[in-house]
Parts: C-alpha cells; sequence; structure tokens
RNA sequence: GGCCCUAUCGACUAAUGGUUAGGUCACCACUCUUUCAAGGUGGUAGUACGGGUUCGAAUCCCGUUAGGGUCACCA
C-alpha cells in the first residue's frame, strides 16, 4: 500500500505514453455504453456520433455495449430500440450483441462472472472490502448528516474491518448479503489528462469508498465499465461530462488491477433553453420524437454534430463522411450547448430545399399514407412537394400547410373573405370559371395569360381576383403561387372546386358575413 | 454544502498573443410580390466582472461572480 503514490505515478506516465502511441498508429478502439431504459437520448445520440466519427477519422473499431446491471431501470424492447434509432442515424459498429465480436459478450449482465472474479482480486489485493450495511442503514445515516456531508466511515460502518476477518468469513458462508466496496486511499491527489479540458486533479479525501459489486451480485457502473472497457481493449473513453466526478474512482481501480488507463474525453453536456441538462420536462429528448416528427436523418445528425463540435470555418452543412474526415476530439467545446429547435428547423429546411425532388417524394409517400390520404401518384406528390417545400420547415410539415393538395377545403378563412369579397367578385369568379374550362393545357403560364387577359379587357388588377381565386380553391389566404396550385391540383379538380364553391359554399358564406 | 467543470452577439459558434471580433439561426428594416414563405440588400447585437503578465490579451495567470455537473447497492 506504500507504492501507491509510485503506481500512480506510473499510472499517469502510462496514460500519456498511450495517447502517443496512439497518434503512431495503434489501432483506435472506442465504445457507446448506453443502458437500456426505454429510448435513445439525444445526448446518447451525439456522445454515440462523436464516438462514430472518431473511430472513422482513425480507421478504428466501434463497440456497442449494453450495460444493464441495474435490473430495476430495465426497459423491455430498449436494446432494439437503441439499435434501431442508431442505425436510423447511420452509425454502424463493429462489434456489439447484434453483430457479436472477438470480446463479448456485449451485454454486461451476461458477464456477471467476470465482475465476481475481478472484485474478488481487488479483495485479495488490498483494494477492495466486505460490507454488509443494508440500504436502510445507509439511508439513515445519510439523512442524519446535514446536506450531502455523509461520506462512508469504513472504520465505523458494518464491514470487514469492524467485524475483523473471522466474522466477515462466517458471515458470507452463512449466506449474509454482502457488497464488495472500493478502499480509497487516505490524502492522495490524483491526476488525469482530459483529452478537451486537460489536467485534472482530485484528492482522494473527496471520493467514497464506492460500491463495486452490489449485493444482488451485479457490479456497478463503476467496476464494469473498468473491467470491460480493458477487457475489450477500449482506447479512449468518449463520455458525457456526468461522468467526469467518478473517473478518479477509476483510476484507483486501473492502478489496482495493474491496468494502463485508457485516453479520456468528456463531452460538454446538451442543455435545455434555460442552461439545465437536457430533460424530458422542457421538450422532448428522444431521438425517436424527431423521427416521427419528420427530421431528415442526415440533417438531425449535422445539427447534432455541430452542439459542441465545429471543424472551424463558416460553414454549417456537412455530409457524414465530411464530418468524419474533419473531426478532432481536441476541437471539441468544453462549454456545454442548448438544444435549439429553431436551429435545428432551419438545418432541416436547408436540406428540404436542397434533396432531389423524386427522393422527397418517395419519403413524402409515407407521410401522406401516414395522414390517412391514400391514392395519391408518385408524380403527383413530386410536384406538390416542389411547390411547397420552400414554405416548411419538415417534409409532413406540407400537410398541415396545405390540405387542400390531398383533399377539398372543409373550411374557409373567414377573415379573409370578409377583407376581399364583394358583389363583383363573385361574377369575376363565374366568368373565370368560363375561360378555366376551355383552356386546353392547363399550365400555370396559360392560367396566368387567360386571367390576365380577362382582367385587362376590364381594366383591372390581378390581386382583386387572386385572393377569392385562393379562398375559392384552398379555403385559405396563403400558399404558394396560384396558378403553380391550380396547375398542379389539375383542370378537372379545379373546376369541381370553383363550381361547389359558387353553388354550395358562397351561399353560407355570404350569409355569415 | 464539498468536489469538479464551464464562461465570445438571444442561440450555435469562428478567431489557439496583433482581426474594424467573422459566420449561421433568430430578430428588425428595405426589396421582390399574388397571400404566406423563400430569395436579395442592409441593420441591431457579444469577449461576465476585477486584477495581473505583455509593446500588445477574447486568447496566458489569479481572484470574484454566475451557470452547470456530481456527491446511490442508478447508469
Amino acid at each position: 500500500m506504500k507504492s501507491t503514490r509510485n503506481i500512480l505515478a506510473m499510472a499517469i506516465f502510462c496514460n500519456f505514453v498511450i495517447q502517443k502511441r496512439m497518434s503512431c498508429g495503434m489501432s483506435v478502439r472506442v465504445r457507446f455504453a448506453p443502458s437500456p431504459t426505454g429510448y435513445l437520448h439525444v445526448g446518447g445520440l451525439r456522445t454515440a456520433l462523436y464516438n462514430y466519427f472518431f473511430a472513422r477519422h482513425n480507421n478504428g473499431k466501434l463497440i456497442l455495449r449494453i450495460e444493464d446491471t441495474d435490473r430495476t431501470r430495465y426497459v423491455e424492447n430498449s436494446v432494439e430500440n437503441l439499435i434501431k434509432t442508431l442505425t436510423w442515424a447511420g452509425i454502424e459498429f463493429d462489434e456489439g450483441p447484434h453483430v457479436g465480436g472477438p470480446y463479448g459478450p456485449y451485454v454486461q449482465s451476461q458477464r456477471l462472472h467476470i465482475y465476481r472474479e475481478y472484485a474478488k482480486i481487488l479483495v485479495e489485493n488490498g483494494w477492495g472490502y466486505y460490507a454488509f450495511d443494508t440500504s436502510e442503514e445507509l439511508e439513515n445515516a445519510r439523512k442524519s448528516s446535514p446536506h450531502h456531508e455523509f461520506k462512508y466511515d469504513r472504520y465505523k460502518m458494518r464491514n470487514q474491518f469492524t467485524l475483523g476477518e473471522e466474522e466477515t468469513k462466517r458471515l458470507i458462508e452463512s449466506g449474509a448479503p454482502y457488497v464488495i466496496r472500493l478502499k480509497v486511499p487516505e490524502n492522495q491527489d490524483i491526476k488525469f489528462i482530459d483529452i478537451i479540458r486537460g489536467e485534472i486533479v482530485v484528492n482522494t479525501k473527496d471520493i467514497d469508498d464506492q460500491v463495486l459489486l452490489k449485493s444482488d451480485g451485479y457490479p456497478t457502473y463503476h467496476l464494469a465499465n473498468v473491467v470491460d472497457d480493458h477487457l475489450m481493449k477500449i482506447t479512449h473513453i468518449i463520455r458525457g461530462e456526468e461522468w467526469l466526478p467518478s473517473v478518479p474512482k477509476h483510476i484507483l481501480l486501473y492502478n489496482a488491477f495493474g491496468w494502463e488507463v485508457p485516453a479520456m474525453a468528456h463531452l460538454p453536456l446538451l442543455l435545455n433553453p434555460d442552461r439545465t441538462k437536457l430533460s424530458k420536462r422542457q421538450g422532448d429528448v428522444a431521438v425517436e420524437d424527431y423521427i416521427e416528427k419528420g427530421y431528415f436523418r442526415d440533417a438531425f445528425v449535422n445539427f447534432i454534430a455541430l452542439l459542441g463540435w465545429n471543424p472551424s470555418g463558416d460553414r454549417e452543412i456537412f455530409t457524414v463522411e465530411e464530418l468524419i474526415e474533419k473531426f478532432q476530439l481536441e476541437k471539441v467545446n468544453k462549454a456545454g450547448a442548448i438544444f435549439d429547435i429553431v436551429k435545428l428547423d432551419a438545418i432541416n429546411a436547408k436540406y428540404l430545399y436542397s434533396k432531389p425532388i423524386d427522393e422527397l417524394a418517395e419519403m413524402f409517400a409515407y407521410w401522406v399514407e401516414k395522414r390517412g390520404y391514400k391514392g395519391f401518384s408518385k408524380d403527383y406528390l413530386a410536384r406538390v412537394v416542389a411547390l411547397l417545400r420552400e414554405r416548411v420547415k419538415k417534409l409532413p410539415d406540407i400537410i398541415d400547410f396545405a390540405p387542400y393538395m390531398f383533399e377539398r377545403p372543409k373550411e374557409y378563412d373567414r377573415e379573409y373573405f370578409a377583407k376581399h369579397w364583394s358583389g363583383e367578385v363573385e361574377q369575376h369568379l363565374k366568368n373565370l370559371l368560363n375561360i378555366f374550362k376551355n383552356i386546353e393545357v392547363f399550365s400555370h403560364q396559360n392560367l396566368h395569360d387567360e386571367v390576365m387577359k380577362y382582367l385587362n379587357e376590364r381594366n383591372l388588377k390581378l390581386k382583386e381576383v387572386i385572393h377569392p381565386l385562393r379562398l375559392a380553391i384552398t379555403g385559405l389566404s396563403y400558399g404558394a403561387g396560384m396558378f403553380e396550385t391550380m396547375e398542379v391540383l389539375g383542370k378537372e379538380e379545379v373546376i369541381a372546386r370553383l363550381e361547389d364553391f359558387l353553388t354550395r359554399i358562397l351561399p353560407t358564406l355570404v350569409e355569415k358575413k
């Protein structure tokens, strides 16, 4: 135990050596290690993305590991959901529960015997010890100390040290529940280097004797992640900033086992608009929610990737290949970033304006069908998308923005009607209806020319009929260019709507005006 | 409360000792117009504060303040 200081110094040196060696071509192995508690959090997606970018950038391997050591929080099917969502985002794993690999199993609940074995080693070499305090006892101890000042006192609680070797042995043999705790040395500075933040020093007097093996035989995160990262030959740990405070415990464990400490990078948090940790209460945090809203995969990935990292320069639209090529852990920001949905919308809109129409039509068909609109051809949907995409942020928004492209108007904007209606207007619409009936090629150009001709003959302005026309055909006061809209709707439909409006709808509107 | 992390326009960020502190989103104005958008042009807006170091600081150091994270037999 007296050589602990040397071990620590050694570890820091090794840490440095590892990072050096890494840049000289030693193969990079990183992991994304979510716990299956239901869905993929957007913060989790960003962590996964950075691991993916880093792995690909360095020709390394990306491993998926499921950290399901808390049986009380396990949610059925969440592993499948996680993989599904990760796949949606385009993240491919080289090893993991779904693809296998040489360092499996990749699900921690299937590795319990390994953790027990290593926990035992710790007890044997003096870095771990048995404790018998119950959860209730600990809770009471915590409650009776003000604030968060409770610290596990290994010389006062019920454990190997207070009970003695004999009693400890007897209790274990009698089947009494126990945990194994880490024996944290008394007053030592633990130093480590975070790739993003630089050197960090923490004194062991601020660290608790962490439970490593729970009484149900499962390991805690701290034991499991250190053992697995070592056994799976992980070279770089890239994870959220919330793990930073527990790094010293992990360093102690690596030292206790005599293992090299992987390089580490702790990512800044994703924040709510009020700068607290991104949470469910203030908006959607599940990636699935954003898929459901209709954000594009590439736009969403682009947006998330740039939250906390930037390749420098003025660009902000990047393909995944470009993100991989440019990614550098050193350029990750230190401060947390607010998840701003307005900016996400803007980026999604840029993708919407630049994607090929046929590709968009393909995707749009899904959303249209989902809304219960059936029987529209790909060609029609393509023309609808081309007509309206510049007016919305997300593909399915087109349906809300212009429902009249899929069904006859159910309601008519009364304010708009009141503003633009007069006795003559009705006659103009009737005249235009007749003109439309005689247009052979129902193109926006022909519609425009014919309407203008009609207006010029009477010395009228376009605005005097265009608004009533829009109202009669769409029911709304806004939309794309009206001639273009009519062209996409088609001659038959436009005429039917105008006739229906003039004979059936109009009287009811006039009545209520 | 202890410990740790952080701090450039409202937001995301660029500028790694020398820039009129740049870009994007948002916002405002003008423009275009057939409404709503989009587009075009222009604009408002930032180095948290106080000390150092330096010829020179957003940048390095110290302090203050503010925010966040963490202190479980959760991850």
